[in-house]
RNA sequence: GGACAGGUGGCCGAGUGGUUAAAGGCAGCAGACUGUAAAUCUGCCCGCGCAAGCGUACGCUAGUUCGAAUCUAGCCCUGUCCA
């Protein structure tokens, strides 16, 4: 189909699009006025991570087409917890946790988004400032006749879980209602006319949109993005050492930049278009390199998320510290760092030390298997003791993996 | 409230008195091969200890036993069906 509003235009040929609830509807009104447009995030961790950035680019996306993003954090859904995909029901988290988070979490929409009062400026709203306040007769009143359970238990969310014998408690059964009701909340209160959100969130989408049109006969629409995997299927932002995190704080910048760096090699091009603003025809270029050359196409990448993410000097440290390192054998300025003694010290202690294992025993192994190495020669004696008196010395744990052991 | 089934290591899932720190799979870590990729093959994969060994661990608690993840009782939690 081919779109004359620039917003379905930018998404499609970005491929953010998985399905649309009216396509020449959304078309049609993106392209002849502000549309603001919102996604929800949960607050359960003090950041976001890798797997919710797909989100946060599509609002910037929308931002960039002439609309108004509209960051909605569930303040109050994530007393209650989305029953999508998990069989486990989610932990309860207290309101001081979850209004921490949402603030350690607002400085990564600071970068992606311009911030304001501004008709297209992107604005943060709470839940919980409405849902906090809506009693339960009320809510069964203004909302609950439009709902009909035997709707609800067709939604994958939960006919997944009855499916599998899973359990759902009644709190997460009512998730759905709550969501649908944020989307008719907005739509009256902010103009929103626009959900987005993960294929997941198909069936939340939509109820908001028959809300709002049984309600108050206002029609808005949804977009739903593909599921996002790596080409290896899986889900995007777990590794081994945990989620890659886009604050700050809770991830250091060179192993974000890393994270990139090692992408599937079919994968770059996805997420070339997904995760940087970079021209399609440069993408298109830097996708086309073949066997090892695609290299610099992930350097590319590495570089432009992290610019995003964290910052031109982070996005630059962590190129120049990877380079250094890995093409130049030495060690950058971003590499983990752990003080060495006078006295020297043992290679177990300066692995778990470092950080490279979770504990002498794991380090151990780490020896025994020829994955230590200090200077770049393996190691397989674990009583060997790095001297403190001469310099400098490189620490690795396999090939990837590099720190510096720093005489005081 | 009743009947039945179940709760095992990050996840899935075997085990049903000792040789079980607990099969197998996934995930993960390392080695080889490479391009800081993928695929493949190999090793490792609770903690402490050089080791012998010790400490923890199979929903919780108390028992039976020389010895329990495995048996008994009570409790908590989940599912299915019935009321």
């Amino acid at each position: 189909m081919t779109y004359t509003s620039s917003l379905l235009r930018l998404l499609d040929e970005r491929g953010y699009i998985h399905q649309l609830t009216d396509a020449a509807g959304l078309d049609a009104l993106a392209a002849k006025q502000v549309v603001p447009g919102y996604i929800g995030f949960d607050a359960t961790a003090p950041s976001l991570h890798v797997g919710s950035l797909v989100q946060i680019m599509l609002l910037r996306r929308l931002q960039q087409a002439g609309h108004k993003p509209v960051v909605l954090m569930g303040g109050g859904t994530t007393r209650i917890g989305d029953p999508t995909g998990r069989d486990e029901s989610r932990k309860m988290l207290t309101a001081d946790t979850i209004d921490a988070n949402i603030a350690s979490i607002r400085t990564v929409f600071a970068r992606l988004l311009k911030f304001g009062d501004g008709s297209t400026d992107a604005v943060m709203v709470n839940n919980h400032d409405w849902l906090g306040k809506l009693g339960y007769i009320e809510l069964l009143q203004e909302v609950g006749t439009n709902f009909t359970v035997n709707r609800m238990l067709t939604f994958d969310s939960v006919k997944l879980r009855l499916e599998r014998e899973q359990p759902m408690t009644f709190l997460e059964f009512n998730y759905m209602i709550l969501q649908g009701y944020d989307f008719w909340h907005l739509a009256k209160s902010r103009s929103v006319r626009l959900q987005m959100g993960g294929s997941d969130q198909w069936g939340n989408i939509v109820n908001g949109i028959e809300l709002s049109r049984r309600k108050d006969g206002i029609e808005v629409f949804g977009v739903t993005t593909p599921l996002l995997t790596t080409a290896d299927g899986a889900k995007m932002g777990k590794t081994a050492a945990g989620a890659v995190w886009l604050n700050d704080d809770a991830l250091p910048a060179y192993d974000f930049w890393q994270y990139w760096r090692n992408a599937d090699d079919r994968d770059v091009g996805k997420f070339l278009r997904l995760f940087t603003d970079l021209p399609l025809d440069e993408i298109a270029r830097l996708e086309a390199l073949q066997g090892s050359e695609i290299n610099a196409a992930k350097i590319v990448l590495a570089n432009e998320v992290t610019r995003l993410c964290r910052g031109e000097e982070a996005a630059t440290t962590a190129a120049t510290t990877a380079s250094e390192t890995f093409a130049g054998g030495g060690m950058g300025a971003d590499l983990p760092v752990l003080t060495l003694p006078a006295a020297g010290i043992g290679i177990i202690d300066a692995l778990v030390g470092i950080g490279f294992a979770a504990s002498r025993g794991e380090a151990k192994r780490l020896v025994s298997g020829g994955g230590a190495r200090i200077d770049g020669e393996a190691v397989s004696d674990d009583n060997y003791l790095i001297r403190g008196d001469s310099g400098e010395v490189r620490i690795s744990s396999g090939k990837k993996k590099h720190g510096v052991l720093r005489p005081l």
